[in-house]
RNA sequence: GGGGAAUUAGCUCAGUUGGUUAGAGCAUCAGCAUGACACGCUGGGGGUCGCUGGUUCGAGUCCAGUAUUUCCCACCA
């Protein structure tokens, strides 16, 4: 016999096996075709990253859904990934060059992309090796990188595709500019924050009409010179009579129309609106429609540039802002300024206000967007909670052409060539293909590259290799795609589970304009969609690093255990909500996998046995003799049946918060704490029928739980065993296959209902005695009074056990009312002998149950006189009502006998 | 402005299609070193289920309204 230790010791078992199951290829991808397939697709993590707590979450669930396939007889497999992390990566290449002197003004473009490789392949990937600490069974070896030369094949064959087939196309159009990384970003990357600001009231006189002037509104008034007319609604009562009159620009001065158009809201401000085209959306919509010329007055970085004017050449947009309402005010254009709240688009990078900024850039008009809300709507991919899909839909009914084009150079550059000195704007000038031109040294390479988001929405097909045919058979696409679940969270539902879908349903298949319903549920990319929950701190805040409230990992791994943390962070996490993260829950796995080893070691101790890797369900079942199970090990079987049951169903539906719950319960209250105690003695004799029932239950326990914790199952697993080999593919026993096995045993359902009688007679035993606060050196002794003849049965033939688990002396039987404390249990009536009784706390006692019975009996009887509950509640409820009744009325009677004898 | 989610014990949450006296864990209180486990065992206390109406024999559960919290989406300068 094996020792194990008193208290389970992690680091003992994580490191031999996270090396074991590597060194045995547990992960890796083997087809057996004689089984179902089952894949999980890793959302690839930023190559920058390192891992958060949000990973931990979403990892654990992923290597579960992995673990609980391979237990099923399915062949899983789990597709590890980075992502390349366009802008945050270029930004720390930029700050490391700066620390080393080398300036980025003069750097050439593939000088910087050689230090950008090299330090994605010094600190990239950190995340998948720390990952290994926490025990993913991803496939390593088939580990993908979006700038891997097979994958950006497949990103540049999608551009192209979608640039012939029409999608795509070039303008010159208003874009969320960052000022600070000097790029355009996509709608998606923008967020709104309510900023206080300044709402500034300006004069600009009529030329039509001396000594009258128009009013308008602007928080921006460092755009003025860029304004080149003043809109009012047409339905403006105020305004009606100018429509068509210009005004003077009250900077770099010029005379401006007035003019009408519906975008203008009348009651906002003065009901005048300055239209600035270059600077702003709405104005730009209105310019376009009245034909109006555009004025750029800013410099890519935000600050103004010389059509601003000498004086505010170089001035940052925020300097200028205060300089400009200076000096309007001084000019006494400037009526008021009120204060303000408004909503300003941040870019998420860079953490500035964004510039809406005219620009050429690529844009792609979504293909496939109805077929794209049909494979939700109808049903093809499940969303998990559901909720989400109608956050889904509506982003898709709302849907605007994407922005694709990035002003940097780490990522994926666009493939369009445009011929040496020609006019680009002309597509004639453009050579569009994932190579290239053959004469290429007579065309220039677009200098973009694409939005990282505009790579990795081809992740579900481009980790396999497409559009490489060879490649794809080589990673065995036909058997693995579409793939079966995707673990992610719901803030980037847009950014890559929409786009992920919108892409499958154009490249899965030939091209075609539209799709039925069968060819989208050929083409999508994944069945499930588990949305996790957002990790907060206690106060309800997101982790994040700025505001140091997210713990480290691996800490919190080195001192719980990974199996520990593993359980419990899904033990914390409710579906379908944020769930907020608290220490105290790591604790309570850590003491779960305690538990686990202690009761692991208890079912063995002191006896001989055979390692689980030896033998199956049927050897275990087959050392039963049938005659030698007692209730309790009737009642445990039984119960198992039922839970696995409870457990599969709670699976299926992705309620691994209740699936944790329902195993843990059963495990700590049903097994430890009941069975475990009521067999104790029997399984100290001896006794090989008990052994066997507590082999079926520990085994059964360490399959359903090897997904969610799987050291410490592998190494219990294997204790005995000199080859150890992981238990992952071993095929877990579902309650259907339990049942069958079981039937030899002639299981008798009955003793469900008994036990429980058991429980509730040792519990109330057990209160009765702790309340009656007698001495525990005391000898003890209690005496019965059975309900019934078959309840006296009951008790006698468990009188035994009773002793031992309610921890006394002796048990004995009566007929007669005693005069000591007494508790009504559902077995009869409990006795405890004691040298002297209080009779007035006893009486006390007395009186508060009856009264308490009273309470019930009135509101059964109301319930029982109402001949409408009477006619239209179902019977069985009447049948409920009318036991109770009558059972609170013998128990009330019972009571008042005992009162009045005392 | 539109939409989603949440509101049940001090805390974190369960509560399936409406049905008998609303559950769990943590925390708390009391007792126990009982031959696996003090990362443990036993027992106790603690809730008019956000609020107001409605439907129903019966509502934590269904409907309407309302409040608070929170997250998305949206071009009022």
């Amino acid at each position: 016999m094996e020792e194990l230790s008193k208290v389970f010791i992690p680091d003992h078992v994580e490191k031999k096996w996270t090396s074991k199951w590597l060194d045995d290829c547990c992960f890796d991808r083997i087809v057996d075709n004689s089984k179902e397939s089952f894949c999980v697709l890793m959302p690839p993590p930023n190559v920058t990253g390192v891992l958060h707590m949000g990973h931990l979450l979403n990892q654990t669930l992923q290597d579960a859904f992995a673990r609980i396939a391979r237990h099923c007889n399915k062949c899983a497999t789990w597709i590890p990934g980075t992502d390349h992390a366009g802008i945050s990566l270029q930004v720390k290449v930029e700050k490391e060059l700066i620390k080393n002197g080398i300036n980025l003004k003069t750097i050439e473009r593939e000088k910087f992309l050689e230090h950008a490789g090299a330090w994605r392949d010094k600190h990239g990937g950190v995340i998948l090796s720390q990952l290994k600490s926490l025990g993913v069974s991803c496939d390593f070896k088939n580990q993908v990188h979006t700038l891997d030369g097979g994958y950006s094949r497949g990103v540049l064959t999608a551009f192209v595709e979608l640039y012939k087939r029409g999608y795509i196309y070039r303008g010159k159009r208003i874009v969320n500019w960052c000022p600070k990384t000097l790029t355009a970003l996509s709608d998606e990357e923008v967020t709104m924050k309510p900023q206080k600001s300044k709402l500034y009231y300006v004069q600009y006189d009529i030329v039509e009409r001396p000594g009258r002037s128009i009013e308008i509104s602007t928080t921006r008034p460092e755009t003025i010179m860029g304004d080149v007319a003043v809109a009012v609604n047409p339905e403006d009562e105020r305004y009606k009579n100018l429509i068509g009159l210009h005004c003077k620009r009250p900077l770099n001065v010029m005379e401006i129309p007035i003019i009408a158009d519906n975008a203008v809201d009348k009651n906002f401000g003065t009901g005048a609106l300055k239209i600035t085209p270059a600077h702003d959306s709405v104005d730009f919509a209105v310019g376009q429609r009245h034909n109006l010329p555009i004025i750029d007055i800013l410099n890519p970085d935000g600050t103004l540039n010389a059509r601003a004017g000498d004086e505010f050449i170089g001035l940052d947009r925020f300097t200028a802002r205060e300089k400009i309402a200076e000096k309007l005010q001084a000019m006494g254009a400037l009526s008021k300024v009120e204060e303000y709240e408004n909503n300003i688009g941040f870019s998420e990078r860079g953490n500035v206000p964004i510039e809406p900024r005219l620009s050429e850039q690529w844009f792609l008009k979504y293909p496939k967007v109805d077929e794209s809300k049909r494979a939700v709507s109808e049903g093809f991919i499940k969303f998990y909670p559901k909720h989400w899909e109608k956050t889904y839909l509506h982003w898709l009914d709302n849907i605007r052409d994407w922005c694709i084009s990035r002003q940097l150079w780490w990522g994926h550059r666009i493939p369009v060539w445009y011929k040496k000195n020609s006019d680009r704007s002309d597509s004639n000038n453009w050579h569009v293909s994932v190579d290239g031109p053959s004469d290429i040294e007579n065309w220039e390479r677009d200098e973009d590259v694409l939005d990282t988001w505009a790579s990795s929405w081809i992740w579900p097909f481009g980790v396999f290799g497409w559009p490489d045919q060879e490649k794809m058979n080589e990673k065995s696409f036909q058997y693995f795609y579409p793939t079966n679940v995707l673990v992610t969270g719901p803030d980037i539902i847009f950014f890559w589970v929409a786009r992920m879908i919108i892409a499958s349903m154009e490249f899965m298949g030939p091209e075609k304009k539209s799709l039925s319903d069968k060819e989208i549920k050929e083409r999508i990319p994944f069945e499930n969609v588990y949305f996790t929950g957002i990790i907060r701190d206690k106060l309800g805040r997101k982790m994040s690093k700025s505001l140091g409230n997210s713990p480290e990992p691996l800490d919190l791994i080195a001192k719980y255990g990974a199996d520990g943390l593993r359980f419990g962070i899904l033990l914390s996490a409710p579906s379908g909500q944020d769930l907020i993260f608290n220490e105290e829950n790591l604790k309570l796995g850590r003491n779960f996998c305690n538990k686990l080893w202690n009761a692991f070691r208890f079912s063995r101790i002191n006896r001989s046995y055979t390692p689980y890797t030896k033998i199956s369900l049927a050897d275990i079942i087959a050392k039963i003799s049938t005659a030698d199970l007692d209730i309790d090990d009737h009642a445990i079987l039984l119960n198992l049946i039922k839970f696995c049951s409870t457990f599969e169903g709670q699976v299926k539906n992705f309620e691994i918060n209740a699936a944790i719950n329902s195993i843990s319960s059963f495990f700590w209250n049903e097994y430890c704490d009941w069975y475990v105690e009521a067999s104790k003695s029997r399984l100290k004799d001896g006794n090989k029928t008990v052994a066997a029932v507590h082999d079926i239950i520990m085994r059964q326990l360490l399959l359903l739980l090897n997904p969610f914790i799987p050291f410490i199952t592998d190494e219990l697993w294997n204790v005995g065993e000199r080859n150890q080999r992981s238990m992952q593919n071993v095929y877990c026993e579902t309650s259907k296959d339990l049942r069958a096995a079981f039937d030899c045993l002639n299981l008798d359902k009955t003793s469900i209902g008994v036990v429980l009688q058991l429980k509730e007679f040792l519990n109330l035993s057990r209160r009765l005695i702790s309340q009656s606060q007698v001495e525990l050196k005391e000898r003890m002794l209690l005496h019965i009074c059975p309900k019934t003849e078959i309840a006296e049965e009951i008790l006698r033939n468990y009188i035994s056990k009773l002793q031992r688990l309610i921890g006394i002396e002796k048990i004995d039987f009566t007929d007669e009312i005693l005069q000591l404390p007494s508790i009504q249990t559902p077995l009869g009536i409990v006795y405890l002998q004691v040298a002297k009784v209080n009779s007035v706390e006893e009486k006390k006692k007395l009186a508060w149950e009856i009264e308490r019975l009273s309470k019930l009996i009135r509101l059964n009887e109301i319930q029982l006189s109402s001949r409408e509950f009477l006619t239209r509640a179902p019977a069985h409820i009447i049948e409920g009502t009318k036991k109770m009744l009558s059972e609170n009325t013998s128990r009330r009677e019972e009571l008042r006998k005992i009162l009045s004898t005392m």
